[in-house]
Parts: C-alpha cells; structure tokens; sequence
DNA sequence: GTCTATATAATGATAGAC
DNA sequence: GTCTATCATTATATAGAC
C-alpha cells in the first residue's frame, strides 16, 4: 500500500549503502527503531538483510549511524538557513518533504532513547535559556523551566505530526499541509512571548 | 533499580487484575507498548504471564483495557476539576504523581497508534477551534490548523516529559517538577494568544 | 560487495494441573 | 483464580558461498 523508497528512480543512483540508511531513516521515523524490523529495511531499500550487517554491524550500528547522519544535516540545513537570512533579511524557511522526514525522525529518535537526540535537546534547551536572559525587558521566574517546556513543545509536537495531519485532512508529507502548520505558528505566537522576528531568525519554529 | 510496583504496600490490597492493569499502564507509558514484554508487566506486578492471559485474552486485550481505564480516569478528573471550578474560581488545578502518570501513557498511547487516543486528539483540535471561533475578537485565517498546532504541542510535550525532567535535574515524577512546568506554562502564556483564565478554565495546560 | 541459509534468543500464545 | 511447561513465531546475529 505505502509507496517502497525503491520505487523511487533517484533511490536507484544510491550506493547500497546509503539505500539501507535512507530506508531506515523512513522507517524508524514512521514506526520507532523497536517496532522496525532489520528486515523491513532490508526490503524497503532492496538489499539483503546480510548486507545490512556487512555495512553496519548490527541493527544498533545501523541506528547510530542514521541518528548521526539526520543530526548532521538538521544542522547543516539550519546554519543554510541562517545564511541566507544573513543575505536577505526577508528570507522566510521552509521545510520540503525531506526536511519534515529528518525532522520526524528526530523526534522519534528522542522517543526511542537516542543519546544524541537528548544531548540535542539539552543544547536547544541552553539557547532558549540564553535568549530569555538576554532579553532586556523579560523578567522570568524560572527562565530555565520556560526553556525547557518550549523545547519539549517545539520538539514534541514534531511526534504528533500524524494526528495533526489527520485532524487537517492532509497527506503527512505535503506541503500544503506544512505551510498551513507555519501559518498557525505565526498567528499562534503572533502576540506571544516570542515575536516572530527572533522564530525567523533562529529558525526554532516547526 | 527501578523500584518495583509490588513493593508499594498499597499495591497489595489491589486484585490480580488491578495489578495488572496498573503493572501495564506504568510499563506502557514508560517504555511504549511494543517495547514493553508481557513477562514484563507480570514480574512488576508480582504474578505469572499465564494469568494475564486469563484475565485480558492477549497483549492487544490488556492494552485495550488500560487506553479504555487511562482514558476514563482522566475524563473523570477533568470533570471533577470543572465543578471545582464552578465552586470555587479560584481554583487551580494541580496535578499529581497518578495524573501526571496517566497523562503521560496517554502521549503515549498517541504514538503507539492507540484509536481511542487519536479520536482523543481530534475531540480536543475541535473543542480548541470551537472556542477560536467564537472568541469576538479573534480573526483567524484557519482555526483549525491552529487548532491541530497547539493540540500538537499540549500533548506533544507529554511525550518529552523525560527530556524536560533531565534538562530541569528533577525528578520526572517530583511535584516539584510538575510546579516549575505549571508556572512556566503560565509564564508562556502570559501576554499571549491564551488568556490564561481560558487555560485555568478549560484545565487544557499540562 | 552481495547473497542464501542457519543458529540462537526472545516473545506471545496455548494447554493443562492445582 | 493462579501457576508451570511448552509451542510457534519472529527477529537478530552469524557463517560461508559467489
């Protein structure tokens, strides 16, 4: 029923390799690492399960090297991001279909007990932190508790993107349905605590 | 290292099924259902894997049972947190180690796929749209991705709970934990889309 | 690099005794 | 109501051929 990643042409000018990780990536995002069998993947990237292993090692291997690699390009993306906004302060993000996938897996990856997921968190964490202190006019009780409790809502709400999908009566993937998502997040934060500016800027909106 | 449910001494007076139950629930919010082996829930419970069997048929049964018990109980305290409310406006709802239990298998349950926990979710993007709608002053471009938003988040960040509680050096089940949340979200909402009567009212905040 | 075939461990389901 | 013992299934890990 679910379209298999190896029916997709570009799938095929991968190396086998990266076929296994971007098979995983799909499926550990979608189902969790636990309920995703080694070889589910192996079929969805149309190898054999031994080859997972002659790549990987194990299925934990596998796990750290998908948890690596989607880390490294949220921030790869996100430093782009501020580039370009560097370039041209109007510049808005967006997040195309690969965008939100990597961005699921992450909160997945926070689910399933990832340590580079939690140590993610915590760093997102400090910066809110940082940023409610710097602020001149923003006296907080607890800046540290707000930090935490925004982080555990910009990230959580990554994990409900299937209910948000169905509630809107959008495909999980489309874009129509994530920019509806970032228009709600504008009007949602509009005369909020945080001005949009600084959601611009730093690129912490979902 | 974890302390076991049947050293609670209150959990002696508690039926077989009972234990049970409140075995699986505590397992299935901490670990997900998947994760979680029948055998396990019946040594935290302190009886054999046979008769869990016989009082819930299977697996699918007992976690049925508990989405079915979780969702009731905590129905039951949003009412009862209502007629405080009616009595008293000054109210404030609080909550404790069982309800922050509870509410945390039910983010859960969200990502684990349960139907009653998804119907849950599309019952609360209505009751949010339905008051953004008829707030007079309020001029949404699409209430209903708002609502979907920050249904997302509320429960969303139930599901991070862990994270919040590292980041915060508490512990996840403190009262302490539950107070420094519980202002900060006031702390969020302040100036913001919210007013917070609506969130006291409503008993929507986490 | 890639595959097939197999070993081993874990788990949910089942049967039957007490 | 409750337990022990066993079966069938599944999934990961492994070995070895091409």
């Amino acid at each position: 029923m679910e379209p298999r990643l190896s029916d997709d042409p570009a799938f095929e000018d991968l190396t086998a390799r990266a076929r296994i990780r971007e098979a995983a990536i799909r499926l550990f995002a979608e189902h969790g690492v636990e309920e995703t069998a080694i070889l589910d993947i192996a079929k969805e990237a149309g190898v054999s399960g031994g080859l997972i292993r002659h790549h990987f090692g194990s299925k934990e291997g596998l796990r750290v090297a998908c948890d690596t690699y989607v880390y490294s390009e949220l921030v790869r993306f996100k430093l782009e991001a501020l580039e370009k906004r560097k370039a041209d302060p109007e510049f808005l993000v967006t997040f195309d279909a690969r965008q939100v996938l990597l961005r699921r897996y992450f909160g997945r990856a926070m689910i399933d007990g990832s340590p580079a997921a939690a140590s993610r968190f915590d760093e997102i964490v400090d910066e809110y932190e940082q940023w409610f202190i710097d602020q001149p006019g923003l006296d907080l009780a607890d800046a540290r508790a707000c930090a935490a409790v925004m982080t555990g809502m910009t990230i959580g709400v990554l994990t409900m993107q299937h209910h948000i999908a169905r509630a809107l009566a959008e495909d999980p993937l489309s874009p129509k349905l994530q920019e509806r998502i970032s228009l709600a997040y504008g009007d949602i934060y509009s005369p909020a605590l945080l001005p949009r500016p600084l959601l611009r800027r730093e690129g912490l909106q979902t």
